[in-house]
DNA sequence: ACCGGCAGAATTGTCAACAATGGCGCAATT
DNA sequence: AATTGCGCCATTGTTGACAATTCTGCCGGT
């Protein structure tokens, strides 16, 4: 149901393209890792050219750092910029969330609530559902990010903001701390949405991200503040734990 | 003062990059219009290579539309899309004026309130102040999201989506209609952002854009709704007056 | 006269070689 | 011994040619 994964696209270049995001969003290319071209091309049997073309796109979703002449390595993402990502999904998604209330269909709203179920099940045998609690939150924003039926809100959304959230995920192995309240939050949101109520699930869906921001920012020591200069290469990728939620 | 320009670029793909969106953008390049890639090479004296790069850059800022073994063409806006981005531009410059409001330096409201004067100015020579309303508007909201301090925020804004809007206005000759109100609105918000409210600051930052997009949907007449499927060719720069403000 | 299918042409996708720039190490000098 | 300048090497930037796919126009059939 993911949105990526490697599913042959017809070009050359739109399948590098995938498999790198998934490379990188998965953690299988260790964050500050430099990637020469003819390494990567030869790992993903491509010539230069259309890998060229698909680190052109990953750069613009801020997954890559390109530095001409010198070369691309994978974005080293702060603590700081969680924070500051996690400010524009507060607004972002908090439109979202309006919008939702407004033009959701039935259906939609149907889904939600089956989506709501599976999570309080998965909370009552309280196993190890990291995984699901991951996925599922995801799962959860998105479908209310497509009911806003605002396409440009979408994109901006899913296709440039939620690749950096699904990577932070995966290199601090984040996990909700707060799987209940999440949950409780999550079903007011739905409430509002299906009551029509836009300005109310716009305050709670904002509530709900700052949250999680709060969380962070309460528990993000990151370590070294300014960053080397220059330095600061290897560097594996066991960070201390950053914990959040949704 | 703008960002793009075509200053010299160290490398070729960047340059031609800086140019093709310069041209899209200015609809010096037509929407809708058919770009073949020999075609643009020759025109501004590069290979394809570096060419295909660019493209996909522009693609990734929804400046270009592309269909793989089809072709590229430029962006072509329906005015669903400008009502969609507002809805954006309110969530995201109203947290803009929010952050603003808390981490603006002095020199930078300074800034601000210089640009109101020269504003005022220009509404009282009511000479045609077209061009000025139109830049000296995004100059304004330029340095609010530059205010906010979050460079994800003014990635987004300043990277993604302000090079939609400016296309818009291109396309449309849109000026504003409501410059005095505009104005106005403006004075009220640099005052919350002075005095630290960054609540009042977004609310206000918020009905202003809102009131913007109103204004575009009760006077934004598209034509044509749907689109055809294939044909619909051709077809200049001419489209009824659209009219706006900020 | 209209529709379907089949070549030819034009355009896009891909590749491999060439040019240019930045980094690295050695050596000579202070 | 430390530093600075120079030259080599590796990597990136760019190019032109080759392969694959789509569009166009023509031809024949119904």
């Amino acid at each position: 149901m993911a949105e990526s994964s490697q599913n042959d696209g017809r070009t050359l270049s739109e399948r590098v393209f995938a498999r790198l995001q998934d490379d990188i969003v998965l953690g299988v290319l260790k964050p500050g890792t430099k990637l020469g071209e003819t390494e990567l091309a030869a790992r993903y049997g491509v010539s230069r050219g259309p890998l060229r073309e698909a680190i052109r796109r990953l750069e613009s979703r801020k997954l890559l750092e390109r530095v001409p002449h010198v070369g691309t390595r994978v974005a080293q993402l702060k603590g700081e910029d969680l924070i500051e990502i996690y400010r524009v999904r507060e607004a972002l998604e908090g439109m979202a969330a309006r919008l939702a209330a407004e033009h959701m269909t039935a259906d939609e709203v149907a889904g939600l609530h089956k989506l709501l179920s599976q999570h309080e099940q998965q909370q009552d045998l309280k196993e190890d559902t990291a995984y699901f609690q991951r996925e599922g939150d995801l799962d959860f924003h998105y479908r209310i990010i497509h009911g806003s039926h605002n396409q440009t809100l979408i994109d901006l959304l899913i296709g440039e903001l939620y690749h950096l959230v699904r990577m932070y995920r995966y290199q601090f192995s984040t996990v909700a701390n707060r799987p209940q309240r999440a949950l409780a939050e999550h079903r007011r949101i739905v409430e509002a949405i299906e009551s029509g109520d836009g300005e109310m699930a716009e305050l709670l869906m904002r509530r709900h991200i700052s949250r999680a921001r709060e969380n962070i920012e309460s528990q993000g020591r990151t370590g070294g503040a300014g960053g080397g200069p220059k330095g600061a290469e290897a560097l594996s990728a066991t960070p201390d734990n950053h914990r959040e939620t949704s």
